[in-house]
DNA sequence: TAAAGAAATGATACAACATAACATTGAAGG
DNA sequence: CCTTCAATGTTATGTTGTATCATTTCTTTA
């Protein structure tokens, strides 16, 4: 019997997330995974339909894809980045637990994008200054512009 | 002689921070601008092109909105909002001082925005935190996500 | 002040991102 | 089976943003 591989496992617990949930793991929705996950990037929605006309007998509709990803982020397996219009599978899709607040650093340069579980004391200093102004947060996630280890060592040589 | 309004002052403000820049503050430009002010919300680049062809006699193009609202973001006068895709004027206009790190709570109800100044306390979390993965930061802009003061109060009837 | 150069805008076309609305298929439970 | 609801198909259209080349307007300077 064959060794699952890491993506096996990967999916295999996104399975699990979603059926937990209620929801369907289709065969559709198992292979934009896939394909996000491979990815090892963020990618657009048109990414992923062209990605999977390419890699699957089977066709499917930017239509679809969107309806696919709004039903991974539901299950938090999926994250959206406002600012690059692309999407990410979630840094956490190996752990059992459910993550809390987050934030995605952006590299200008390569456009990759790292996900960063905040520490308590951040969290702490964001929700006082929130409050502070009487607003109430709903969801803290946002993605920081920057330039990754690897680009940043390039581009001082 | 006529007192300046309010508007006046943050347009002559305005036009002097892009004429110490080397840019020009044209006619499109300065109405582009003050549609933005007196709306006193996000709006989006298309709304700017109804806006001003409405309120003009003289007719605006989409690209040319674009290029004007890249001109202010890099003045520092208007902010990019990547979560709604809508622009906002920089909440110190008035101010003569370039400001520093700032974020936006966006409320999920109204669509309003609020410009929120970093305290030194935030600022050095998030840089902290960011450098420990070994990211360079180049901007700490970004969007959270909530309920204002008065939604919130108003949804707890 | 006329010519040259640079900045801003016009005009047209198109690319990229996203949703609306209604029809059809397919899985799960009684 | 048959009902029901979730998922997907299908088509069309709305929204956001950029490429490209032409023209106008302003500024500089010879
Ligand atoms: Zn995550
Ligand atoms: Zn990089
Ligand atoms: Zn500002
Ligand atoms: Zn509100």
């Amino acid at each position: 019997m064959r060794k699952l591989t890491l993506i096996d496992k990967l999916l295999q617990n996104a399975e699990e997330k979603c059926q937990a949930a209620g929801g369907r793991f289709t065969n559709k929705r198992r292979d934009i995974l896939e394909n996000l996950i491979r990815a090892e990037h963020p990618l657009s929605a048109y990414d992923l339909v062209e990605l999977y006309n390419q890699s699957s007998e089977q066709k499917i509709q930017a239509m679809s894809v969107y309806r696919i990803l709004d039903f991974f982020i539901e299950m938090q397996l999926v994250h959206k980045l406002p600012t690059l219009n692309k999407y990410v599978v979630c840094s956490h899709l190996a752990c059992k637990h459910n993550h809390k607040d987050q934030y995605f650093v952006v590299c200008k340069n390569c456009g990759d994008a790292q996900e960063i579980a905040m520490n308590p004391t951040l969290t702490k200093e964001l929700n006082e200054s929130v409050s502070s102004v009487g607003f109430q947060l709903i969801d803290a996630q946002f993605e920081l512009l920057g330039l990754c280890n690897a680009c940043a060592s390039k581009a001082s040589n």
